[in-house]
DNA sequence: AGCCGCTTGTGAACGTTCGCACAAAGTCAA
DNA sequence: TTGACTTTGTGCGAACGTTCACAAGCGGCT
């Protein structure tokens, strides 16, 4: 009974890495790409934090969770920081990803350089649509959708990405499911189930412009407002509590 | 000092939605609709969680957020509860989008169904690349990133997309901020610095997929031990709870 | 009318995340 | 070696988010 707070505690000291500090890791490591390319050999954590957008105290207690040391005085060595969070993050291996829906997005998706340059190899094409089976994008061929399991068989597939419509969706979720891929990444605009051992991020293009949308909103409403607030828009990050 | 609790009961009561539920709003919205086309007329918080993926607690306390009252016994009316949301996001006007950059990316978002169906308007496809200009894409016609003051002029764009690449999203920024925009969609991996009173929200597909690297190398880890874990990580979304 | 079962709305406990502030630990110059 | 200076790593309190658990309220059945 008590096994879900220890389940819970489990998950958290387990993995070491809370989950907001693995959310930023990725943004550390392109920022440290850039700098790295700039010939520059050790980055200060303001200096980090600055370039990735975040605070130079929340960088040091992110790097921390992964024993990666600095040298006080100094600041990070940027190479050595490269290799510690991408091992971290796993990205040490080549992960072969299956792209499943070749519409708009799937295209977009497929010649996306952003993947193959963090170690993802685009290991299939797949589509349900007969007229797209055969298909040749950005140096390969689509496949039947059919055809996943001998995908997964031949490259050891364990990340699935999910592009395509979303009546479609839960059904590809299944077989992706069923062939043993345990990570997915969904474009459609649907909330899959899946067993507990499956991991799934969604992105969904439109809610982000909603989310959008409900501030910009607001924005228009205080503006339309003779004197609501002082000299400045600050309104939500910062309540006038008295210290 | 007492008035922590007066100070958040105004901040509650007044507009201010915590970000968390604003981001949990739009999944709600879609679910409506879905229950809505089905034809179904109200829904409990319970069954409203189940298809939205959330603790049916949760759902509850993001709707008390904005007012939205059901009734007791029976749960919540659908097309009520729609309107409520649509207008707490700002939903129930047409907000009209510029997109620049129309590249791979590009094409997909301005072919994309899932703007339109939510109240989304793109006002003009912008590029930089004179060769891409005048290329008639889904009924609009690319002009150039030097038209934009031109654009917003037109037709009161207040939402800006970027699906430029890195080394030309920071400038395109620029150029928006400087004509009015106050909301950007960034889909290029970098970070944009601007003004405080811009909202900019990214979307980055490669962040995605090393977050579920991580977790991917994490549960490869853990199934080559031999008993690390008992039978189950039992996580999300799923109550426990005895009959 | 009165009771019963169902569902909402929310107080309270808990867990997570954030950011300040500072001691510890290093470099560099003389 | 010593001392001034820089930067890391972290303890701590506050803010935020999640979940439980239950009183209050509503509809329907008898």
């Amino acid at each position: 009974m008590s096994d879900e707070r220890a389940a819970a505690n489990a998950r958290t000291r387990n993995r070491g890495i809370p989950d907001a500090t693995v959310a930023r890791l990725p943004i550390y490591l392109r920022a440290l790409h850039t700098l790295a390319d700039a010939g520059q050999r050790t980055v200060s954590s303001e200096e980090l934090a600055t370039v990735a957008g975040v605070n130079s105290a929340k960088l040091r207690k992110d790097l921390s969770h992964l024993g990666s040391y600095g040298t006080r005085g100094v600041g990070y060595d940027v190479a050595v920081l490269v290799d510690t969070i991408s091992q971290a993050l796993g990205l040490t291996q080549r992960w072969a990803v299956a792209l499943v829906g070749v519409g708009n997005l799937g295209h977009a998706l497929a010649g996306y350089a952003g993947f193959a340059s963090r170690g993802f190899r685009i290991a299939a094409l797949l589509d349900a649509d007969p007229d797209r089976v055969g298909e040749r994008l950005h140096g390969m061929v689509v496949r039947h959708i059919d055809e996943l399991p001998a995908v997964v068989a031949e490259g050891s597939v364990s990340i699935g990405v999910i592009a395509t419509p979303a009546n479609a969706a839960q059904d590809v979720c299944d077989r992706l499911v069923a062939v043993g891929v345990t990570s997915i990444l969904n474009f459609a605009p649907c909330v899959l189930s899946v067993p507990d051992n499956v991991d799934v991020r969604k992105v969904d293009l439109s809610i982000e412009l909603q989310i959008l949308s409900f501030h910009e909103s607001r924005k228009a409403a205080l503006t339309s407002l003779p004197s609501a607030l002082s000299d400045d828009g600050e309104d939500e990050y910062d309540e006038a509590v008295g210290p």
